[in-house]
DNA sequence: TTGACATACTATGACAGTCATAGTAATATA
DNA sequence: TATATTACTATGACTGTCATAGTATGTCAA
């Protein structure tokens, strides 16, 4: 199957992308999983196991969390909502992001030196 | 100290630079991480230890071939020449890095679905 | 010539994010 | 009643990065 970028180059980017979601709405563990795979056209291959952690390790630092929704029977839903610590993380992830594709391009594109 | 990028978002690059220092010149393992520091202004933090494991990964799998100098007394190199197997590697890895790019901006960026 | 420092390479083990795998449990559909 | 889908969770392996520590040579100044 072509399409498949390597585990390490999606690395590190997980969590920007779990946040980049809840700035807009608060959405439930496997909406965010569907809606990556959705608006990527399956391409980009996050795993359920990969989102849970990152959800995990946000709430830890603060940065979303975490509430049952009220579908009283069954079917349980656990939301999540983004705190003002994750909106200065997300900026703050986005900063890097860019920053790093600077220095990539320095590196990487055929300048002469 | 500002300017310092986390390691996640540089992992999966490292063999990709190494490899693109080396598409221009053969060079050894300290000349490569000098080059970098020096091509980079010390942002990017890559340390010596991460180099010499992706040589070794690279070499491993024969993208690059290592050689010593015949500076025939004492303060030996080891130099590195990329193999066809390693330009192939680095144009598909420039490929994966220009993919992800467009993925991750789709994510990312601020566009209402 | 002694010491400090830069060059150059190597080895080991810890750490953390990703993922394979496997599971529980409810709902909907046939 | 069986199957598929939704939804969440846990465990352990894998791997790239890096902290740490080491060996050895060359250079330069006191």
């Amino acid at each position: 199957m072509e399409g498949r970028i390597s585990a390490d180059l999606l690395r590190g980017h997980t969590d920007t992308i779990v946040l980049g979601i809840l700035i807009k709405n608060d959405a439930y563990g496997y909406q965010i999983y569907k809606s990556i795979m959705d608006r990527t056209e399956g391409l980009y291959q996050l795993k359920e196991a990969t989102l849970y952690s990152s959800y995990k390790r946000l709430e830890k630092e603060g940065c979303i969390i975490a509430y049952w929704g009220d579908e009283s029977q069954g079917g349980r839903r656990k939301y999540y909502r983004i705190t003002d610590k994750g909106r200065v993380q997300y900026q703050q992830n986005i900063a890097d992001w860019e920053f790093t594709q600077r220095i990539l391009k320095r590196l990487l594109k055929e300048e002469e030196d």
